[in-house]
DNA sequence: ATCACGACCTGGAGGC
DNA sequence: TGCCTCCAGGTCGTGA
C-alpha cells in the first residue's frame, strides 16, 4: 500500500499524538513480516509510561520517538494502517498493536496481510537496524542527487523500473510512483540502467521528486487500503497518469497506456512517448 | 556479486 | 448463492 507520500501523510497526521504518554501496549499475538514475532516486551520497556516526543520517517519507515533512548519502528507493508483513534472507537479487524495513550486515545496498527513490521530501535543508531541500514537517500531531502544516481545506474544492469524500486538506490519509491516517475521522465520502464545518460538521470531525479511531492500535496494515493492517521483517504489517485490506466489515452500523446509485468509487478507506460 | 522469481498473507473483484 | 482464480501500494530468501 504505502509509498513515501502515504507514509509521510501518516507521519504528519500523527502530530496530535505528540506529547501524549503511552500508558499500555497491547498485541494480538500474531506475527508480522516473515513470520517474525512482534517484540512486545521490548516495546513495553521502550515506550510504556513514556511520552511521544516526535514522529520521523525514513523511506517507507516511521519512527515514533519516545522519552528515553529508544524509538518505535513501524512499516505498513502493503495493507498496514497506523491510526490515532478517539476513546471508545470500535477496533478494526486485524489490529495487531495498540498503544493506549494516557488520555484514552489509541494509536492502532492494523494490517490484514501482516507484511508490516513493528520493532524497537536505538535513537541515534537507527542504521544499526537491518531494515534501515540499507536505505538509500530520501528523495525529499537533499541527499538524492542526479550524479550519484547516474553513477549507480551505470554500474547496474537492471531495468529502470527495478532500479527505482530498489530502496538502497532511493528510499521511498514504490510500484505506483515508479511507473509515474518514468512516464514523467519519458523513459520506458524496461530500459536497462546501463544506457541511462547523464541528462536522463537528471530528468529522472527531478521526475521522482516531482511525482512524490505532488502526491504528498494531495494526501497520498488511496486505491484500496490507504488512509492517514485520521482515517481519511488521499486524493492523489485521480492525478495518476499511467498507474492503473491500461487502455486509457496517454495525457501527452493520446496513445493507449499499456500494462506489462516487470519482475512480477504491474508496470504501466505509454509506448509512444516513453523511449525504450 | 547481481539479478529475477516466488513466497509470505488476507480480502476483494470478477467469472462461471 | 457459492466456488474458483487472479490481483493488490512491499520485502526478503532462494537459486541461477
Amino acid at each position: 500500500m504505502p509509498e513515501l507520500p502515504e507514509v509521510e501523510t501518516v507521519r504528519r497526521t500523527l502530530a496530535p499524538a505528540l506529547g501524549a504518554t503511552i500508558a499500555t501496549v497491547w498485541h494480538s499475538g500474531k506475527p508480522l513480516r516473515l513470520n517474525r514475532a512482534v517484540p512486545v516486551a521490548a516495546i513495553r520497556r521502550a515506550a510504556g509510561g513514556r511520552a511521544i516526543t516526535g514522529v520521523r520517517r525514513l523511506g517507507k519507515y516511521l519512527l515514533v520517538d519516545v522519552d528515553g533512548p529508544r524509538s518505535l519502528l513501524v512499516h505498513l507493508g502493503m495493507s498496514g494502517r497506523f491510526r490515532l483513534c478517539a476513546p471508545g472507537t470500535a477496533r478494526a479487524p486485524h489490529t495487531h498493536v495498540v498503544l493506549r495513550l494516557a488520555d484514552g486515545r489509541e494509536l492502532r496498527f492494523s494490517d490484514p496481510r501482516r507484511f508490516g513490521q513493528f520493532d524497537v530501535v536505538t535513537r541515534g543508531d537507527e542504521r544499526a537496524h537491518p531494515s534501515l541500514a540499507v536505505l538509500g537517500p530520501d528523495p525529499l531531502e537533499e541527499g538524492l542527487d542526479a550524479a550519484t544516481l547516474h553513477a549507480q545506474a551505470r554500474r547496474r544492469k537492471v531495468t529502470l523500473k527495478s532500479f527505482l524500486l530498489d530502496q538502497a538506490v532511493i528510499a521511498g519509491v514504490g510500484n505506483i510512483y515508479a511507473s509515474e516517475a518514468l512516464w514523467l521522465a519519458r523513459l520506458r520502464p524496461s530500459r536497462r540502467t546501463g544506457r541511462l545518460t547523464e541528462a536522463e538521470a537528471r530528468l529522472l531525479t527531478r521526475s521522482v521528486r516531482q511525482v512524490l511531492e505532488h502526491a504528498l500535496e494531495h494526501g497520498g494515493t488511496s486505491l484500496k487500503d490507504f488512509v492517514d492517521a485520521d482515517g481519511r483517504e488521499g486524493e492523489n489517485a485521480e492525478y495518476l497518469r499511467v498507474y492503473g490506466r491500461e487502455g486509457e489515452p496517454c495525457s501527452r500523446c493520446r496513445t493507449a497506456i499499456r500494462r506489462t509485468l516487470i519482475q512480477g509487478r504491474a508496470t504501466y507506460f505509454c509506448p509512444t512517448c516513453q523511449l525504450p
